[in-house]
DNA sequence: TGATAATAGTTGCAAATGAAACTATATTGG
DNA sequence: CCAATATAGTTTCATTTGCAACTATTATCA
């Protein structure tokens, strides 16, 4: 009989120790800290903030290009390119050759506020792990990647 | 002069080594599969799904248990728990004493469904840490409680 | 005791979200 | 070369979200 069975072998989830539900946790809790720093004085969502970050370090990016590096979700990078637009952080310009794509570069003020943000965020993630020991940064590191790669590859 | 400020000493984001960033771009992957395998199977959401695993876990929380035990939001849990009555994953008990408060216990359809997913869950996970050493496994697990700790702290 | 504050949980509403359909442009195979 | 297909990005629409305000009940303490 099915009850037998189930109190037999009771499948158990321990959720605090279930990794894709930690992460997540995690990560709220973590980019729900960044934000409050930047999103009232700057008025600026985490889409947005994710968006001029990638373009900080990757100017030229399309939206795809985006998207790709962030496993952000396509029409959220179409938003809020446009709302980044219209408020003239960024700017874009079409791609040689492919008229249907155009690359996008943060504006000086759009570089402005960026270099006003990441201050914070560095130091908001130097806090956070000024908890972890050196070796154990250094482990973090390293697994963070591999996780990374076997996530992506299933 | 600004601009000269900025070229000496342009802040720079390095994304691919930043821990929110990655931590980000992680759990929107592995978040998004997991989803995947029960949303649709089991007409389940996320939230709905997390009520499930907690009350499987502690059976009897009530609603601000099973808040205070996911870190999830109040009425997200409202509603969860609302739409899982309606589909009769869960049942509720007047709690003796108390009469706004309410238990929340799997029925044994609810049980059913659990007992289905844990193991596809537990799966997932397996495959995602597999490429990690059983002392990488161990380290991640000491690191994730630190950084939570840390991160809840600020 | 009785007024005030706290707690459990729900609901209204405006904003955010995401799947699917859409426009516009590029590519490819016959 | 053109029809079919693929890609970049946007828009529509129904759903989901979360803050704030709400109801109902319990606790506090003057």
């Amino acid at each position: 009989m099915r009850a037998d069975k189930r109190m037999a072998h009771p499948p158990q989830l321990v959720l605090e120790h279930f990794l894709p539900y930690r992460l997540s946790v995690l990560t709220n809790v973590v980019s729900g800290r960044i934000a409050k720093s930047y999103a009232e004085r700057f008025q600026l969502t985490i889409p947005e903030w994710r968006i001029m970050a990638v373009l900080g370090r990757f100017p030229g990016l399309t939206a795809a290009g985006v998207v790709e590096r962030t496993a952000m979700d396509k029409v959220q990078v179409s938003r809020g390119v446009a709302r980044l637009l219209k408020t003239k952080r960024i700017e874009q310009r079409t791609v040689e050759g492919d008229r249907r794509a155009r690359q996008l570069f943060l504006t000086d003020a759009g570089h402005g506020v960026y270099c006003e943000i990441v201050p914070l965020a560095q130091d908001y993630e130097q806090r956070v792990t000024a908890s972890l020991s050196a070796s154990e940064r250094a482990m973090l590191d390293r697994i963070l990647d591999k996780l990374a790669a076997a996530a992506g590859a299933l």
